[in-house]
DNA sequence: CTGAAAGCGCTAACAG
DNA sequence: CTGTTAGCGCTTTCAG
């Protein structure tokens, strides 16, 4: 016989909600009917059908998280690490992790709403998702909670979070130059993303405030993979003068940038230095270890789980957000310029 | 208003059946009918409840994923490979992904079954599960689906995906033993892991088939993670003569022993060979870039869905295993011994 | 602290 | 192809 309330309230000779108190805890039972009715629905092996308390309740205790499923996917140790952040705060207040990747290739613009009115979370963090993504807009009509993780939109009715990107570019950019570079390049990221637009905004206005000018061919717009990254640097090589120094939008395009460069026959640092951005595992790894712009990626994820947490419950109200700071970590791919 | 099977059933005048059917695609309906209730379902921006759905149809379209809540947790790469094979073909068939990371000191043995209980899912994927996890052999007392990556378990009701490891570890040791290593050290992962266990087992058997004597103080057990095999090798490294070959049990691993092994004032490969295992990312960039076993992680992840679903659909009964192939993959941390 | 009634929104099963 | 009936297993709400 199949355990549910109904029978575990017949068995122990009371009603389903005396047995329904005392498995959701919501309110009291004296101590005599709880003994009993534990004893029974342990003996019976009995375990709360969540998806029926979902329904009635009209509450999931499940967060989704929405990422775009890249070549890289769960790969990618940025959103990894974001993950992990998640996890652990969602776990502490007894909710659980729904996942959606999906490919923007493919985006339609009901995907978020769907979800959002399907009753299997009650509410979703979106990794990664980009400007001109109109499902995000029509999420933001409902009332349903969401919060953005690199994605920076300042609006009444967007939260997000994020890290103080135009800050990193800026460091990179002042670094570079305390160490006598002048001409300096820079390697974008996919500019559908936030976070590829601020760092090229970093960029420029660093460059004007030090009294730099900006170079057209010293700019080049790649995505953030190695891949793209070695492809598209090819051109920033053939420039004349060459750079000195070149900020790449994430690491894994420095890493791509820097495979370019050792192919052309130059050395870095000691023809170009180079700056990354993440701070991600391999950079310490790779030859010369890599210059970065710390991003507190698994700090982004936590932050993002509380935003949404509170905004579940009602506790804080749209908009909110929230930039990080990120922090230069210096090693070994940036070097002094001689006169 | 809000949006039901039932307010749009009244609006087309026909009955919430005829709707229900449009939505679910089960049964044909009408072309007509179909397109007036398509019309007023976007006019009213409805999206099924898929909790309702559930509750009724018994059944969750969803699976759950269930791993240990390593310091690392998502940062494993290993881990991070599954999930990919897994997302990609689990969402072929329209199913979605519960996340279920649990901490192995608090384990309770009850975990697994009151999940498998809840109606949440309808089958899970268990990832590094252990040797002595008591709720494992009471989720098999059920008739519950599911399925273990790396754990191998040969009984008439576990199902599992798991690489040769054994082989693996003859691999490793027959190329040593070619290239004239005959003093080769073993560092162990956690001995409550089924591949740590089979490595070591590998291990052993393909000594005593070269005719080379199994040394107790060359074998030393760490766990899979860098910190470890760094404190666990240092002993490794006092033995007289000392091993001129280290095979370890994971690249994580094989990158704490080679940090000792530089601390120590030697050098890789020219006074000490190492073999890893898996193959991450990270290995092809350490110095020296690491030779190692790879395993087709991200196939064990599809593997292990593709079994998942066919046991879910009955289209399969347990027990279910594979065990895929793995293969050396040549770098430049193992030297050939001169005599 | 306990209970009765009603219903969450959908689909299974059957009938036509 | 369409409809009717009867739940799925829980919680809300209200009453005591």
């Amino acid at each position: 016989m199949k355990a549910t309330i109904e029978v575990i309230a017949k068995k122990a000779n009371v009603s389903q909600m005396t047995v329904s108190r005392v498995f959701s805890g919501k309110s009291k039972v004296s101590e005599e009917k709880q003994k009993l009715i534990k004893k029974i629905a342990s003996q019976m092996d009995y375990y709360p059908n969540l998806i029926a308390r979902s329904l009635s309740a009209r509450k999931a205790m499940t967060i989704g998280i929405f990422m775009p499923k890249t070549k890289n996917a769960f790969l990618d140790i940025y959103i990894s690490q974001i993950l992990s952040g998640i996890t652990d705060v969602v776990q502490n207040f007894d909710y659980r992790i729904m996942f959606f990747p999906f490919d923007y290739t493919l985006l339609q613009e009901n995907l978020y709403t769907s979800v959002a009115k399907s009753n299997l979370i009650d509410g979703m963090i979106l990794l990664k998702t980009r400007i001109n993504d109109k499902g995000l807009d029509k999420l933001a009509k409902s009332d349903f909670p969401f919060v953005l993780v690199n994605h920076k939109k300042y609006s009444s009715k967007y939260n997000f979070v994020d890290s103080h990107n135009e800050e990193g570019a800026k460091l990179a950019i002042e670094y570079f130059y305390r160490l006598g570079h002048r001409n300096i390049a820079f390697v974008a990221g996919l500019m559908k993303e936030t976070n590829a637009i601020d760092r090229l905004k970093g960029y420029r206005e660093t460059l004007k405030n030090l009294g730099l000018t900006y170079r057209k061919e010293w700019v080049v717009y790649g995505e953030f993979n190695k891949e793209k990254a070695y492809e598209k640097s090819k051109s920033l090589l053939q420039t004349k003068p060459l750079p000195t120094a070149i900020f790449c939008s994430d690491d894994y395009m420095a890493i791509g940038v820097m495979n370019r460069i050792k192919e052309e026959g130059l050395i870095v640092p000691r023809d170009i230095s180079i700056i990354g951005f993440d701070d991600i595992e391999l950079s310490s790894y790779v030859k010369p270890p890599l210059t970065t712009v710390r991003q507190p990626i698994y700090e982004i994820g936590k932050k993002s789980a509380e935003m949404l947490l509170s905004l579940i419950d009602g506790k804080a109200k749209a908009p909110l957000y929230e930039l990080l700071a990120v922090e230069l970590v210096v090693r070994k791919s940036v070097q002094k310029i001689k006169n």
